[in-house]
DNA sequence: GCGTGATTACTCGGATACAAGATGTCCGAGTTTGAGCGG
DNA sequence: CCGCTCAAACTCGGACATCTTGTATCCGAGTAATCACGC
């Protein structure tokens, strides 16, 4: 059970965003030499971003991508649900009447993860 | 980020021996057809909680399972970290000298479901 | 009845096969800006 | 100066290729109880 590298980058492009806050738009390839990854991978991450409503593209020269929302209300939570979708960490399959005690379990065990996860923004962790 | 199937199995597993606390041993057969497993593969996630010390099992004829601790003891983090391995779930790699925020805030976030985890004993589940 | 060996009922562990998902690359298509050029 | 065209700088999205990991099976090996048999 581990987060993908992906969640990983996406964390690290959106901080990076959070922290410069310039007025004009950035672009991919330097935010891909700035981060150490390659361009192509890098450009699908901010796709999962932008369909996240987390950032901003705008195409065409002089385009790139912007911070969508204030940057103080940015959380950990909204990042990493943009990479790992929205699904339960469990899954139970054996109860078919869907009344398993151990999943409703682990339900409650990853909403306290995700509460802790919903109140860190990553303006404050900068 | 999910958890694998395995995980579930053995989450099942050890409430149902939980649940029936008889004194003979447990055998592989039984358990996989209650269970619907196939023998092969639920031994091999039987051997995994027997190297994770919470069940025991004996060779031979009427060997099998057992608990090995008390059942009021073992908490969902016992069984799920035999199958799931105890490596953090965020792993940041791009900052070289190890002072990452933002892995020091998904250490903090994982801490927190898995406190409520080791709190939640399988025996007051069922 | 008593040892001895064979059989049976089990678990253990490695090797292997298969499937799915994560990771990464490539390329063509669309979009906007701006430069160049002819009238 | 105006308008047209074209090129350049971008993002977007799908189609791949590859690698890792989860999922599952099979089989031989080890182990302990029990049964059979000969003495």
């Amino acid at each position: 059970m581990k987060y993908t590298k992906a969640t990983n980058y996406a964390l690290h492009i959106v901080a990076y965003m959070v922290k410069y806050d310039k007025r004009d738009n950035l672009s991919l390839h330097p935010l891909a030499s700035h981060l150490n990854i390659s361009p192509s991978y890098l450009s699908k991450i901010l796709t999962q971003l932008v369909k996240a409503n987390i950032i901003q593209s705008t195409p065409g020269v002089n385009g790139g991508y912007v911070l969508r929302k204030n940057k103080e209300d940015i959380s950990l939570f909204d990042v990493i649900q943009a990479t790992e979708g929205s699904s339960p960490m469990f899954t139970c399959e054996m109860d078919e009447n869907h009344a398993c005690k151990i999943q409703e379990a682990m339900e409650e065990a990853e909403n306290a993860m995700e509460t802790y996860l919903k109140n860190k923004k990553l303006f404050d962790i900068i």
